[in-house]
DNA sequence: GCCCAGAAAGGTATTTATTCCTTTTTGAAC
DNA sequence: GTTCAAAAAGGAATAAATACCTTTCTGGGC
């Protein structure tokens, strides 16, 4: 993964190895100098501004030094990317219908999870859930696991899981987004729609994967 | 160092390593699915026309696929997160009606499989099989794509896949065990159910894993 | 203290990538 | 063959990063 902090932090890193200002390095890739500056990093609203992927190929370029120092200048520092762990939270759906299992982010939180063998790198703060209902049938059978990605975009048709306020995490069909909100199928036989706005909801994750 | 070359190159290699297409990628990550069109790698004087780093950072975080591995794919190499992630044989579930894409045993062969990187657990001789049509819907719909782990014990309600003599490889829902062969139910809305004589059966694996 | 060069802030203009739209192509399903 | 959906091409509008400009800040040398 590459955050907007990390990429912003291997630069001013490879300037210092190359005995470089965050401007000189840009001079010397032959970009103005105030490409890099602090105050061009987020924009006037909050906005984080990203160097386009051509100025990252000129400052290597300028350097000399490869693609794989520079993510390594981007992993070393502060939020490394690769993540050792080979398995992932575990809980049941119906155990997280309580409170305190998230974190207001939709994270995993508490004493409660259990861990899941799923050693792929893949997204971060993945988390599982285990299915102990047929309600969600025939989708989804007691038994079944889901993996969860938590903030990911959202299309039409997604699997999802949806905390909303005062309510559990449900599992979804997402039929389709609105301006104010999102418009949801329920998977079990009913099949019942509801609009959830988007203001009552804390978060949302798709389902990424489930096992049989 | 970073051409624009190697980085379509590497867009492409995730595309392809995650059953997507580039339009496919660029929608999971919620970008405009023309983003990554061929028709705008090159500005129409020939200039080379770049991705953004921003973008960059949306398809790692939708696919989950770290920065190291996004790097491996910029130099060429494969498999860069195997040390995690497997790779594993994929194919569409159609194209597999024909003959000649498994071995007796039921094992992937010809040239004619790609690659899926699968994050869940390893698992010996497991593949992919993409679903291309809505037949099986509500429980898989085209687009997803279902792992199957050839030669398990198989139980009652197991999702399987099940290849008979003459007949080339198909989903179904294991009702019950019998003596001389496997009670199937369709998993289509018709649930037509058939028995198959174990001597009819040339090799079975059973549905571990499913992602839309 | 004063001067000076580099660095950085802040603003506007320009370039460039993305989005949005329509049309064409492709491949699978029926 | 026909139909359908996804993918891709191509073009115009929009959004975002860089270039360009001026001003302010910082540190060293005098």
């Amino acid at each position: 993964m590459l955050s907007h902090e990390q990429i912003w932090i291997a630069i001013d890193g490879i300037a210092k190895r190359n005995g470089l200002s965050p401007s000189g390095l840009a001079k010397r890739a032959g970009l103005d100098p105030t490409t890099f500056n602090r105050s061009k990093r987020v924009a006037p609203d909050g906005r984080p501004r990203w160097p386009s992927t051509e100025s990252l190929a000129k400052i290597l370029e300028a350097t000399g030094e490869t693609l794989e120092a520079f993510v390594a200048a981007v992993a070393g520092k502060k939020g490394a990317s690769s993540r050792d762990s080979q398995s992932i939270p575990l809980i049941t759906l119906s155990a997280v219908q309580g409170d305190g299992f998230f974190s207001p982010e939709g994270a995993p939180v508490g004493n409660d999870w259990g861990e899941m063998l799923f050693p792929g790198p893949k997204h971060k703060k993945a988390f599982a859930l285990q299915i102990t209902s047929n309600e969600l049938s025939p989708l989804y059978r007691r038994g079944d696991t889901i993996v969860v990605a938590p903030h990911q975009p959202l299309r039409k048709g997604d699997r999802v899981v949806v905390k909303a306020r005062k309510q559990g995490p449900s599992v979804q069909l997402l039929e389709r987004r609105t301006a104010d909100g999102l418009d949801l199928k329920s998977p079990d036989t009913d099949m019942e729609m509801q609009h959830i706005k988007h203001c009552d909801i804390e978060w949302t994750g798709r389902i990424i994967w489930a096992s049989q």
